[in-house]
DNA sequence: GCAACAAATATGATGCATCATAATTATGAA
DNA sequence: TTCATAATTATGATGCATCATATTTGTTGC
């Protein structure tokens, strides 16, 4: 499922590497600020430097990872600005995944779905949430994966991988609520009324991303509390 | 502009390359199944073959190259399945596009606008087929760039490097009509009108679009006439 | 003690040697 | 002549040496 980025893909080293490091962004297992470096990472997994920094430009490009100088590779800062743009992106294409979901999902991929929304449940009663988290993200790719769209799925699951370190670090604070907007989403599917499902997919990245988008401007203020220029942007870039 | 792709970043040779490799895509140098090998080129361009392996791994985690085998790097094939999926995609996110281009878009850009639109008037009337081509997808990128999306930005590159090389090879048939779309899509945006900005969009895409698709379908029905399973090996089909 | 310069270190970029294997060609027997 | 097998070649993968330079650390003069 989470190979869903580079589909027959032909395995090398690399790959395995990118795969890691994606999942281990995914999983909020790197914190945004933190530096990787490529001959570290290298001894670590006990491969020459050639597979790791072919992972980290492939990682880079995708702008899961930034250089910030020649050689300074580091997880990027999630900016408010950069947030709504991603937002609007998810809501476009999650509601077209969620409207092909809707239109195409057998009784069993129904079935696995609402496995999922239990699971999470489970989850979230036990006040496990790594796991409320991963089955959150787990629920939004199967759908996708329902919809039968591989480039789409591509395309998503690079968005994902940008706010993997973002959601982990923030999950906690009040992300219990999250799986609220889960439930019209499987309503819509099971009535197989593709509008409804993406309109229920938009409430649940607006709102569940509430907290985040909270957590952004607060930390946004924080750092610059006097400077009120760039601060003032949230709603439109002006990037030129 | 059309270094969206990838913002602020650090150049290096194998950045040089995959430029080199995005443009020549994109105008269609380089023509559906046509294999490139990683020594030719860094032979071709003086280089070493780090570099240039570094950009094509990039263009084909980003499908917009393909590995067909362990060491057959080729452009690849764009199938009907395939094109469609990127058709809804593209209509969303052109859509977007267009919608926040309305809100935001300038006199200045606006002019710029009318004059690709005047520009591509001229290439036609001329009969430069590779003009027209050009500048049918500067009005597009035009479009994302006037919405201030840097992201959004980077994942529509990405989608047109796939359709540069079919554009290419399709485009004298009957894209005459292809400017055709672009003066509702202006006279939204010089209205301020977000959402008939988009529908136009969408209505170029889809009608615009129209002979690319058929081109498809012929080229999809000449290819297995008769055998559906043998000679399907061309074209990996059965994306589900 | 502090600042400015210098040496040392760290690190990504690049080139290249080598490897494994797929593709191609050559060879030879039927 | 044809087909099977072996030798050759081609090609991406991997590892590593080296380079240029940014960063850090140490030294020295004030």
């Amino acid at each position: 499922m989470t190979d869903a980025l580079d589909t027959l893909e032909h395995d090398n080293l690399g790959s395995t590497v990118y795969h890691l490091l994606c999942n281990a962004l995914i999983q909020g297992k790197l914190k945004p600020g933190e530096r990787l470096k490529i001959r570290e990472l290298a001894a670590r997994l006990g491969t020459s430097v050639t597979p790791v920094r072919d992972a980290i430009l492939r990682l880079v490009q995708e702008q899961a990872l930034a250089m910030k100088s020649a050689r300074d590779i580091r997880v990027p800062h999630m900016t408010v600005e950069r947030y709504l743009e991603i937002r609007a992106i998810r809501i476009k294409l999650e509601g077209l995944a969620a409207e092909m979901a809707a239109q195409n999902a057998t009784a069993d991929q129904i079935a696995l779905l609402e496995d999922l929304v239990r699971q999470n449940e489970q989850a979230l009663a036990d006040g496990d949430t790594a796991r409320g988290c991963d089955l959150n993200q787990r629920f939004h790719f199967a759908l996708v994966d329902i919809a039968g769209m591989p480039f789409l799925q591509g395309i998503l699951y690079r968005i994902w991988l940008q706010m993997g370190p973002l959601i982990a670090d923030i999950y906690g604070d009040g992300g219990d609520d999250m799986l609220d907007f889960h439930y019209p989403v499987l309503d819509a599917i099971r009535a197989h009324d593709g509008p409804a499902a993406a309109r229920a997919i938009s409430d649940d990245i607006l709102c569940g991303g509430q907290v985040i988008l909270q957590h952004l401007q607060a930390a946004a203020a924080a750092a610059e509390p006097a400077d009120a220029t760039a601060a003032s942007g949230t709603d439109h870039a002006g990037v030129d």
